[in-house]
DNA sequence: ACGGCGGATGTCAACGTTGACATATGTCAA
DNA sequence: TTGACATATGTCAACGTTGACATCCGCCGT
């Protein structure tokens, strides 16, 4: 900047007017500061920007488990759409789903003065450490899960109210055998939700819950060997409901490999080639640009100085019917 | 940290030097900073250690078409996982497949200094306005499509040999005439190449290139569309090729429709539920994680001092055969 | 003619950190 | 005892930018 202002004869301060569009400035001066600003291919230096105006780094920090993906890829789309239009820039990191590397990444964004935090958090974090930044009036969200030891806001997929739905739908074809495939229990927040999901469902049609009829897998290939386990029950179940998309592609698999094309099932998340498959996959639909963008709005909210007290947002999903939920129950 | 040496009763200077492990500092003092760094819970600036060392940000700055999209979203992962191991953050924008996002994106993470750039090139980009910063030594490294208009690193698939690898297995299985279902033509680099691997493949068996079993489509639907077509000719195609995996979905839905399990079909890029698919669908696989790992690798060097010229990298591709490109032609 | 006012620009300091150099204190060998 | 040297800490300035305030000039109304 200096070096533009030597070349047009101003000082520093009547280049960073110009650029900033501040004080008056006389036209012909403006003109020949452009000039120089292009002849020098001069670009301002944000991070001494950033240091001076605000102490806070027009950015925004996002954790996610695992970029490839395309659940939280297309969270951090949703984010980067919705925080670039307000002019600020995303940061992202991997934690793979480990607690360390969470805090880490989240360490390294906080010493870099972002503008907010936002975090999908992994199974076995805690955020306690985070409640000096809050009070201190950083705006953090956390995304897909909601954050354990403090209070903050978060947004969800309806989990619990999707799974019923997508339960409910094999339970109106006729199926009183409804399997769950799913995660290792205990351990994630949405696994629990959606489980609960199941059990609403069953509840509410008045079947009963078997506990055999639950089975788990933390990888396709365990989700697949669960599915087997399912099958090879002496009351085996008519229906299938898995509960996020490693599961259910375990399931497609395992009941490709069986040759069970009469075993119903519907997945929780969407997957590519869901409607390539035999039969095609119905599956409860998530939403994840939708809700990258609402967790970016309420940053920018927060940012804009909203105050209100912490809030979970759900936000809905939907029931794609193609085929595989609705093969009706044998009589 | 000017209170953390008021709290301790020094200079923030040696504050700096307990944080940083530089200079001689006596044992007693640097555990009553490292206990007021705890009490005050202080974390150092970032913004303001980068500005005074470097004026380059301890970042690099990654553009990507779209995070949803699984290959990239790998790509930027392997960048990620690389770049933290050396303490470089990742700052990350969606282009959207343009070219005025690209170039706005770029100009962003220019200002705030990165210390390096990775791009994957919108389609109609022009990379002549990187000239500047590459000689002044900016690190630039474009993935899996070179740049235009300048001499730069980049990191790409084996798109032609992976492309005639493909073909070849499908000649191999006594096809003579296959189709290729791709892109729009002219516009994509990773198109021509495997268009050109494609024609590489019927030229080695001696088989003759016919205009009318090309056919392109740049979203599924357009590709299935394709696909019929290529079906609907008087002397159709026995297998096909297609270039991408939106045209390989594309062929695996207008085969699943038209209840065409003859017709042999090998895609370029792998999909996650490409071997649930009847029949399990055989591809040539590419391999994000390594493109984005090699070229975060090359950064690094280049950041170390590396100055040779410019190079072109391939990533190999490799063949999965899964049964949808074993199918033999009819006799 | 003069006070005042707004436009155009300059001066200075500061954001938080660290390199270069200076200072102070203690230790040891000649 | 003294100088050489290492250890521990301090001082100052600078990175690039912009807020707060100052200055200079010309024009206006009375």
């Amino acid at each position: 900047m200096t070096d533009v202002a030597r070349e047009v004869g101003v000082t520093a301060k009547t280049v960073s007017r110009v650029l900033n569009g501040d004080g008056p400035v006389a036209v012909e001066t403006r003109e020949r500061v452009m000039e120089a600003v292009r002849k020098l291919g001069y670009q301002p230096n944000l991070m001494a920007r950033n240091m001076r105006v605000g102490a806070r780094d027009a950015a925004i920090g996002l954790v996610i488990p695992e970029m490839g993906n395309p659940f939280f890829g297309t969270v951090a789309g949703g984010v980067e759409s919705a925080v670039r239009a307000r002019g600020l820039t995303l940061i992202v990191g991997n934690s793979s789903e480990t607690a360390e590397l969470e805090q880490s990444l989240i360490a390294t964004f906080l010493a870099r003065r972002v503008s907010a935090l936002m975090v999908v958090p992994s199974a076995a974090g805690d955020h306690r450490h985070l409640r000096g930044e809050r009070v201190a009036g950083l705006p953090i969200v956390f995304l897909d899960r909601p954050a354990v030891g403090l209070t903050a806001d978060s947004v969800v997929s309806a989990n619990r109210e999707g799974a019923r739905e997508g339960v409910a739908h094999l339970i109106a074809h006729g199926h009183r055998r409804v399997g769950f495939v799913g995660d290792v229990p205990a351990a994630l927040y949405t696994r629990r939700e959606r489980f609960q999901g199941y059990r609403d469902a069953l509840e509410a049609a008045g079947l009963p819950f078997d506990r055999s009829l639950v089975e788990t897998g933390h990888d396709q290939e365990a989700a697949a060997g669960a599915t087997m386990r399912l099958l090879a029950l002496d009351d085996p179940p008519t229906a299938l409901f898995a509960g996020n998309n490693l599961a259910s592609m375990g399931a497609v698999v395992a009941l490709s490999r069986a040759r069970r094309k009469d075993v119903a099932l519907v997945g929780f998340d969407d997957l590519p080639l869901a409607e390539c498959l035999d039969p095609p996959l119905t599956v409860v639909a998530q939403d994840p640009a939708r809700m990258g963008a609402t967790a970016a709005e309420l940053v920018l909210a927060r940012l804009d100085g909203d105050r209100s007290r912490a809030r979970r947002t759900l936000v809905p999903t939907r029931l794609v019917v193609r085929g595989s939920g609705e093969l009706p129950a044998p009589r």
